[in-house]
RNA sequence: GGCCCGAUGGCGGAGUGGUGACGUACCGGACUGCAAAUCCGUGAACCCGGGUUCGAUUCCCGGUCGGGCCUCCA
């Protein structure tokens, strides 16, 4: 029994798949026309960990998840513009690096990764489709989608159509009915990217993409749509909204899922304009590990706001320390199954916080220890940067093992001889280049703090 | 201005109509030559004001503060 919160209904449902053979699920994926953030990760992570709990549950082969790369957006026209190459060159620079920063944060690959640009003739189907079925029309090359032709336009995220009309902040175009209206394809100048249509050359509007990449690759109603809490207006609204005048009120999603934002310290929000945005790779350079971030990630419910400092971080670097330690050598391959506890904490609306308090009940237990971190995706045991078990007793790669463990026995001397003075001097000399040593009845080992 | 979400120990963070998880920090004990690590243990919190109730941190109303959306946004 998996239960979630559906915005839709703001209110936890039981998860009860159309086909429990075939679990589908769809989450935002970014637009590669920059670096993502940290924060633009949140989803990536809590939608993985979400995806193994699903494999679990139905079955490793019964569960199909998309994740979507948007890359064709006027925002990589103004990049590729700027750096005067083609929106290729943007796109795949910036996929590559999301997809690296991904992997660095344990995420799992996704079954698909669908790509804007190759689904334009299913993008060009449904517009035409909605044009047909009369809830779109196309006005001065553009072709728009008529909310006031769909009756439950704003029930997602609860904004009637009156009322947003009243704000007043939609962008009104002359050539719209009515000012909510939205882009379901535009004109592309000579000198832009541009496919063909029935309406003239041109490029889709943002939200069509994600309607008809699901109509495409996992049908017209899904089981579970993700994605970041800003999403629920107007690009979640507008999808539901689209999918369901073209499919004949069949809704696109049964339960959709919001993660709420980052923030830094002080409640600000994380902006690119306050300069406080972190990508995972300069994360990484800073010294911290994929699990820490990762970690970090999972440490408040993913609908909650969750302040991103190097406090945090620091507590989840002590707290994958102390598993760590607990874990020691842990051979790759197969691993135990995930105890029930955890389980059963992130099958109620995904409360990861309450799995790792589970994990604190049962981590004198290394087989089971090593099931529930595995379960989470932590701890990347051997990747890249990762501090692993070797590294934490004195072993691996450290460039300073040699010199370290001379004087390492060197202590050891002076303890045999009782020279404490001795013996004290040489580890408060290690303790001041950051190396702390543990005297066990295996004799002594070290780590770096 | 409209809509939505949140406010829990020093810090992080679950949860609940009736003895308030868990982590971390602090303190005490065991262990240690002394530490570290490990183990055991104590103390410590539900924003404010009303209401409903036998009883509210939990439900309702109002307020304050914080965050989000209403335009691209994880």
């Amino acid at each position: 029994m998996i239960r979630l919160y559906n915005t839709a209904t703001r209110a936890k449902q039981l998860l009860a798949p159309i086909n429990p053979d075939r679990v589908t699920m769809y989450v935002c994926g970014p637009t590669v026309y920059g670096r993502a953030h940290i924060g633009n990760f949140r989803p990536a992570v809590v939608f993985d960990v979400l995806q193994r709990l699903l494999r679990h549950h139905y079955g490793p082969d019964k569960v199909i998840y998309a994740r979507n790369i948007t890359d064709i957006d006027d925002k990589i026209m103004d990049k590729a513009r700027a750096e005067g190459v083609s929106i290729d060159v943007i796109t795949e620079r910036y996929e590559t690096l999301y997809l690296e920063d991904a992997t660095t944060l344990g995420v799992e690959r996704p079954d698909l990764h669908p790509h804007a640009t190759t689904s334009i003739p299913a993008m060009v189907d449904m517009i035409a489709l909605l044009i047909a079925k009369g809830h779109a029309y196309a006005a001065q090359g553009h072709v728009l989608f008529d909310v006031s032709s769909h009756g439950d336009y704003g029930s997602l995220s609860r904004r009637p159509l009156d009322e947003m009309i009243a704000g007043a902040r939609v962008e009104v175009a002359p050539y719209k009915k009515n000012p909510a209206d939205f882009v379901l394809w535009k004109p592309s100048a000579k000198d832009q990217a541009g496919w063909p249509s029935p309406w003239g050359r041109g490029r889709p509007g943002w939200h069509i993409e994600c309607s008809a990449m699901i109509a495409e690759s996992l049908g017209q109603t899904i089981d579970i749509h993700g994605g970041g809490i800003d999403l629920t207006f107007p690009h979640h609204e507008n999808e539901c909204a689209q999918s369901a005048c073209a499919h004949d009120g069949a809704p696109l999603a049964n339960i959709w899922m919001h993660n709420g934002f980052l923030n830094f310290g002080g409640g600000e929000k994380m902006s690119k304009s306050l300069g406080n945005v972190l990508s995972v790779g300069e994360l990484i350079e800073a010294g911290w590990t994929g699990d820490e971030l990762r970690l970090g990630l999972l440490s408040a419910h993913y609908r909650q706001p969750l302040t991103w400092d190097e406090a945090l971080l620091g507590q989840m670097r002590g707290r994958l320390d102390k598993w760590l330690r607990k874990l020691g050598d842990v051979p790759k391959g197969v691993r135990p199954p995930p105890p029930p506890a955890v389980v059963e904490a992130l099958a109620d609306d995904l409360n990861t916080p309450a799995a790792l308090a589970a994990i604190a009940g049962i981590e004198q237990d290394r087989e089971v220890l090593l099931g529930a971190l595995a379960f989470l995706g932590l701890p990347s045991l051997g990747a890249e940067r990762s501090r692993n078990a070797a590294d934490m007793r004195g072993g691996g790669e450290d460039p300073d093992a040699a010199r370290i463990n001379a004087l390492v026995a060197d202590r050891l001397a002076a303890r045999k001889a009782k020279n404490w003075a001795e013996s004290d001097r040489l580890r408060d000399a290690l303790t001041a280049e950051g190396i702390v040593l543990e005297d066990g009845p295996g004799g002594t080992s070290w780590r770096r703090a």
